[in-house]
DNA sequence: ACAAAAGTGTTAATATTACACCCATGG
DNA sequence: CCATGGGTGTAATATTAACACTTTTGT
């Protein structure tokens, strides 16, 4: 009868596992934790949880949950996506696994770390059963985080500017229909910069990535701006044709 | 006395694990695999080993190896790239981790993929424990890999090319000097494309990041090219003032 | 002299930057 | 009429892209 421990002995016996796991690789934990951006009132906020539980009962952590046995990495952030924000079909990426040897006080347990984009006025965060509350932070005051959350912020956030550089991520901050200042704002939220309102704009329309919806503000005291969408089908082709998104 | 076990099961009983592992996470095996990129007569080069163990024993693979419970990824990568190549201080990055459910025959194994930039004139692969023989490949003419080896290649290679577009990542292919054709060989290898001779010459030239060896070819049948080096120095300097490289 | 690659210069088209300025709305 | 953003135009400068040309070496 095939045993697959024993299977596993003989293929891992080139491996020095200590004594207690001799030959035996299966001695990880893993989880994932999603930083979740939105954009608010000027601002880049992150989606954080207040801990349930211990280790770190009461601390301020990135929402995440431990991969189960059979569940890949993209649904498991799914998972946690769902159950914090109700929402299927939120933006995230895998962007680096973190597993040093002390990161995690109960043992040896890697995270895989995903961040993603919300509409943040879409998202009503929900209770969990790892989390006793919710509540989005600006992102240059965060509160004492669990475990090494505090470094996967600042991992998680260089690499999504380096993505918001050359990438049109940036929309999915913003809802369906926005302002072209808006959309400066956003970026200028991401990158910490400020830009020129005339290049700006001249920039963006000139990408033709946008479509003018014909609409307007309402209820704003001052001269109501025009609404724009942004054309995923035309970014793709243009895409495709060889153009670059560059901020 | 502390009992680490029943601890986390205490800590894991939120979570719905199979019946024969309740409460315990450490379930996963984790390896590393490194894709290890060289640049030769014009071409850009994996270097591949061919599996001395079983499952897949005989087919063509990375290089990697299975995490050990006392190391970090970033060791592991390292340690890897050792046994083949004899070399520390090699550029390498991680860049995504792997974890379908089915990608291992022998259970649940997540892999951390990295990739790897070396002066492959330098690299003599020595024999390791798990590679009965090691051979660089075109990175378009690869043979059938083991596991999901293909498809972490096509990651990491699409990884490398957004990242060698707005990082001097592409000295690290070449030896310490070079002409500027071979640079300008190199970055057309790596993006597959052709550049215009004094334009790429402008350009490079331009961004004040290399240095003038003064210091000719020798015994080439034309006109000898002058050498140059990579200032890493003056790179940096540029970029903490605000310089984007590009290509 | 010739092949091969090194290396320079010119030009037109395009993109970027820094501004000044006018417009529409609510209060 | 004022405050507040919305929105346009212009001119100087810098960058890119296409291409023609000259130079230096070994054979």
């Amino acid at each position: 009868m095939y045993n697959q421990k024993e299977a596993l002995k003989d293929y891992y016996s080139t491996n020095d596992y200590g004594e207690e796991n001799l030959g035996y690789p299966f001695v990880f934990g893993v989880s994932v934790d999603c930083i979740v951006l939105g954009y608010q009132s000027g601002k880049l906020k992150v989606l954080l949880v207040e801990r349930g539980v211990s280790p770190y009962r009461g601390y301020w952590a990135l929402p995440g949950d431990l991969l189960k046995k059979d569940e890949d990495l993209k649904n498991a952030a799914e998972r946690v996506l769902y159950q914090l924000t109700g929402l299927r079909e939120i933006y995230f990426k895998q962007f680096k696994t973190f597993g040093a040897i002390d990161r995690h006080p109960m043992g040896r347990v890697l995270t895989v770390g995903f961040f993603s984009l919300v509409k943040s006025e879409n998202i009503y965060p929900l209770p969990a059963a790892w989390a006793k509350d919710t509540k989005w932070w600006d992102i240059n005051e965060l509160p004492e985080l669990a475990f090494d959350h505090a470094f996967i912020i600042r991992k998680g956030l260089k690499r999504l500017r380096k993505k918001a550089k050359y990438e049109s991520i940036g929309f999915e901050l913003l809802p369906e229909k926005f302002t072209l200042l808006e959309l400066q704002s956003t970026y200028e939220a991401i990158f910490g910069v400020e830009y020129d309102k005339p290049n700006f704009r001249k920039k963006i329309l000139s990408m033709k990535i946008l479509e003018d919806l014909n609409e307007l503000q309402s209820n704003v005291n001052h001269r109501p701006a025009k609404l724009y969408r942004f054309d995923r089908d035309k970014y793709n082709t243009l895409k495709n044709m060889g153009f670059q998104f560059e901020f």
